[in-house]
DNA sequence: GCTTGAGCTTCCAGTAGCTGGAACCCCTAT
DNA sequence: ATAGGGGTTCCAGCTACTGGAAGCTCAAGC
């Protein structure tokens, strides 16, 4: 199979296939004109891996990932340390995001919005701190 | 005042401050011996714009922020405009790291993290919807 | 056989926002 | 004189792609 038809089935763009060959994630065979030719087994990994990057496991995580996925002997303790550590990287940014919403949109609201110079939003950042 | 100084009051590190510079940001003054003299107001502008990044508002955002504070005929409703655009950004975030964070909370809970080889995580991300 | 257009290839550069490191200058204290 | 702790510039690298240029290949139509 072609690129453009893997990028259709796994709806990841073509650029990104080659991106990740790049980085060693798959290694597509190379047919005699030097276009790349897909086995089902490109297919289902980059499938794994752009699941795995739509969860916001990194690139490294989904290497980590994809061996143990092909190692059959694998504990799913390994698994669980990466998902869990990914989990708590998500919950952090989760709460400082929800604080910066929750500062923004107290600013928000405070601010009239209107033609009047005077606004809470810049105040507030000009607070002096130093 | 010199750079290390600035960097204590702003908690801002010395990298940052004359990226900031480069990017043209502040414009800080030179002595003679080619060495930065901040005055107050380039302290006050680096706090500002520190807060703002703290608040996860972009440097281009940073930098139209700085001039409407420093542009007293505003109105505070361009400076509205960028938070509440930054706001839904947040917002828009905040859902997606939520959707994640509750995927992978269920896979996470459903993997016994043994050693036993099968584990929901990665049947899961194998799921086949190629 | 020739042309045309789509599809494939590689490689280089750019994105955001820094950060690390090298090589070198300056100032003060001993 | 020297040692150290400032400061300076510039270049490279980080993440995970993305855009674009230059050029090869393939299939269809004439």
């Amino acid at each position: 199979m072609n690129i453009k038809d893997v990028s259709a089935r796994t709806n990841l763009p073509a650029k990104t296939i080659r991106y990740y060959e790049d980085i060693g994630l798959i290694t597509p065979a190379r047919g005699d004109n030097g276009y790349r030719r897909f086995s089902e087994n490109d297919l289902h990994k980059l499938a794994f891996v752009g699941r795995a990057r739509h969860l916001g496991f990194s690139i490294e995580d989904c290497r980590n990932l994809l061996a143990l996925w092909g190692h059959n002997g694998r504990s799913s303790a390994d698994v669980r340390v990466i998902a869990q550590s990914h989990l708590d990287q998500i919950e952090a940014k989760l709460r400082e995001l929800s604080e910066m919403r929750d500062t923004l949109a107290r600013l928000v609201h405070c601010c009239a919005g209107d033609n009047r110079p005077d606004c809470p939003i810049l105040e507030d950042l000009a607070k002096t701190h130093i």
